[in-house]
DNA sequence: TCTGGGGTCCTAGGACCC
DNA sequence: TCTGGGGTCCTAGGACCC
């Protein structure tokens, strides 16, 4: 495949999981609405057959903002923004608990719907995708409308959709004219619509990346294009430095992968006050233990085995810690997990209360295939353990 | 009253082997 | 006997994404 005629686009579902909440409660479209907390704060269904629904003042404790509605997002309410603090921006604005079955079975709902029509997908979560279109026979935009029209059809959302040469033009681009938008892009149109926007819009340029750039006087997408690149690798190094360069010029060939097989599995939580190691020891273990029972059935009912298994600590300061310790053998035995578990925390300090703690397995494969695999019996032979 | 939960990828140092 | 080079695996931390 020539890689300068792809056709590339990346849908991106409009505020999702606000949208779904927006189904089943018509009543609160148009009101700043937020997704989010960790508390139960369901809407309760009154006398009169109307819900009450719980407001951002009335919330306390360590949740965050998981997504929210447009009219939320006027007064500045984002993602991941702590729920006390959008409180303080909209104490009016409605409070839903997120219900991650129901996105999943709409997640589900609208990449059968694309997949139906163009079934070259790349999986990039529950609310987006990439598609490559580049040997679909139809025009790009038709195609593109008849896309978002059976999104629409299928699950009552809407998305925004970008194509372009490549997958990071197509992820900028479907941002654009957001909501319910469609924006189609050529390399041509890359000095007037990509080099004017900030450098984060980049997939990959985070926060610190961003200030380090903004340090040097550059901002926007266009002063990096022109940037030297020497003074680019003095400050990211030979690999990186290159990489934002590629990506200021709009260059970019990464294909659309259609399958993959997962990394890694966690469970982590975080405590609704801080815990101390030695004072509230017995929540604690109940609770890593629990963790280490939720790996084993994540793992069961995936069908794999981890032979890493990993603890991640979070303090009170925020200062996160992991430990990990790699088996002879892979295992999704809830026992064999929560032993190797016990063996990290002991490597870790724990004079600190905890915020946080988690459980890993990684270093994945395939329950099924790994019976097949004999070698396995003779590193047991030579392990201690 | 700051800061969730589930992931991926990259870097860098040390152990160990040939 | 003062010092190589390549390769793999393991571990810890950090940046970033949805």
């Amino acid at each position: 495949m020539n890689m300068k005629n792809r056709r590339i686009a990346h849908l991106d579902m409009d505020a999702f999981y606000a949208s779904v909440e927006l189904l089943r409660y018509p009543e609160l479209r148009g009101l700043p609405v937020v997704i989010g907390g960790r508390s139960v704060h369901q809407p309760i269904m009154q006398q009169n057959g109307t819900c009450l629904y719980a407001k951002l003042r009335e919330y306390s404790g360590r949740g965050v903002v998981t997504t929210s509605t447009y009219e939320a997002r006027a007064y500045g309410i984002f993602s991941a923004m702590g729920i006390m603090q959008a409180a303080k921006l909209a104490p009016d604005a409605i409070l839903l608990p997120a219900d991650f079955d129901t996105y999943h079975h709409y997640s589900r709902l609208f990449k059968n719907a694309v997949a139906n029509i163009a079934p070259h997908i790349e999986d990039r979560g529950i609310d987006e995708i990439y598609i490559d279109l580049s040997k679909h026979p139809d025009e790009t935009t038709p195609l593109a409308l008849r896309i978002k029209q059976a999104v629409h059809e299928t699950t009552g959302l809407s998305c925004s959709i970008g194509v372009a040469p490549n997958k990071l033009l197509a992820k900028i681009c479907s941002d654009l004219e957001k909501p319910n938008g469609l924006t189609i892009l050529t390399h041509a149109d890359i000095p007037h619509r990509i080099w004017p926007l900030p450098v984060h819009k980049i997939n990959g340029i985070g926060p610190k990346t961003q200030a380090k750039l903004a340090d040097l006087g550059i901002h926007k997408i266009g002063e990096l294009a022109n940037a030297e690149p020497g003074l680019l690798q003095i400050h990211f190094g030979q690999r990186y430095a290159l990489q934002l360069h590629h990506a200021a010029l709009g260059n970019d060939n990464r294909p659309v992968v259609t399958s993959s097989e997962p990394k890694s599995i966690s469970r982590e939580t975080t405590f609704e006050r801080d815990l101390h190691a030695r004072q509230d020891r017995e929540k604690l273990s109940a609770i890593f233990t629990g963790l280490c029972t939720h790996i084993a059935e994540d793992l069961h009912h995936k069908g794999y085995v981890g032979r890493t298994i990993g603890i991640k600590l979070r303090y009170e300061d925020f200062q996160t810690v992991t430990r990990d310790q790699t088996l002879c053998t892979p295992t999704a035995d809830a026992t064999t997990i929560r032993k190797a578990a016990g063996n990290c925390l002991r490597r870790v300090p724990l004079e600190q209360k905890l915020r946080l703690l988690g459980v890993r397995a990684s270093n994945l494969s395939r329950a099924d295939e790994l019976m097949k695999e004999s070698h396995l019996f003779q590193e047991e032979l030579f392990c201690s353990r």
